[in-house]
DNA sequence: CTCAACCTTGTAGTCACTACAGGGTCAAGG
DNA sequence: CCTTGACCCTGTAGTGACTACAAGGTTGAG
């Protein structure tokens, strides 16, 4: 059976080396053989179980989900409803990430094209940040400590 | 000169009052006066500044980004080139979240469409993330996953 | 034997908060 | 006067997912 050294195996998943001990310290990747010299000896499958969890990162899920998707992974016959819920809780996640992000994008963007680059009192980008009185008008909150 | 405790200013701003400790503690916010009992009095100043800071936040700013445009605004005559070129830098890094993300989704879309919703041994999500031994062949691509 | 490249553990830092614990202050009600 | 409860104080530690050391041990080539 060929083995691997941790060097190597970040190497072949493109991981950096303490993000694989970080991996096994928390739990996610199961703990390899050692060597006489106490270096970390992986097998395949750890390289394998290694790609399925920088797979499922690259695709954004989190830590927990990946606890879950291995766990569920594990049973080959039964369905896999509880893993299709899981991309699909992610998946609404990203929606609304992105939905996010596109309304930012748009406030930023009309905001400096409005700004004509003259002196700061007059920018545009700082007016967009300042408070409008309106904006604090009519809290009805009063002042009641003694300095 | 109206005063303000710390639970009023959140109120206010719609801030925890831990988060305002916390942007006094990293030098955001301005200290303020201290009453008799030492607790922190806040000046309208304040509730502006925070106002403004929050306001930076919800459009996505980083602290540090904050910090820059907090010091730029108080120059009002310098010219507003050097806000401008920090909300169009941000503006970049939200489109290319925005263009992350949407790769991400339409990834994920199509997985999710395929799956049949058998047992997890045929799960189509499950291929997706499991390791293709090709695809793990001298690549030497990094990914930093940050979604 | 030396040297560099690799490996080990452990700790602390990142970002922007958030959550206590364990106490102090203050105004109102009895 | 005393109590109650809302508010406030400081300080520390936790979150997610790593990343970056420090200080030392192991290995293989020359």
């Amino acid at each position: 059976m060929a083995r691997f050294s941790i060097g190597q195996v970040g190497e072949v998943t493109a991981t950096k080396v303490e993000t694989i001990r970080y991996y096994e310290r928390i739990g996610l990747l199961p703990k390899p053989d050692r060597t006489g010299g106490n270096y970390r000896s992986y097998a395949s499958e750890h390289v394998d179980c290694l790609a399925f969890i920088r797979r499922a990162r690259e695709l954004g899920f989190s830590i927990e989900d990946i606890r879950e998707l291995l766990d569920l992974a594990g049973h080959r016959e039964s369905p896999c409803a509880g893993i299709d819920q899981i991309a699909a809780r992610h998946l609404v996640a990203i929606e609304g990430k992105i939905a996010t992000l596109k309304r930012l994008r748009r406030e930023l963007h009309d905001t400096l094209a409005a700004c004509a680059g003259g002196r700061i009192a007059e920018c545009r980008v700082i007016q967009a940040l300042s408070p409008h009185p309106i904006a604090r008008k009519k809290t009805g909150v009063k002042s009641n400590i003694r300095v």
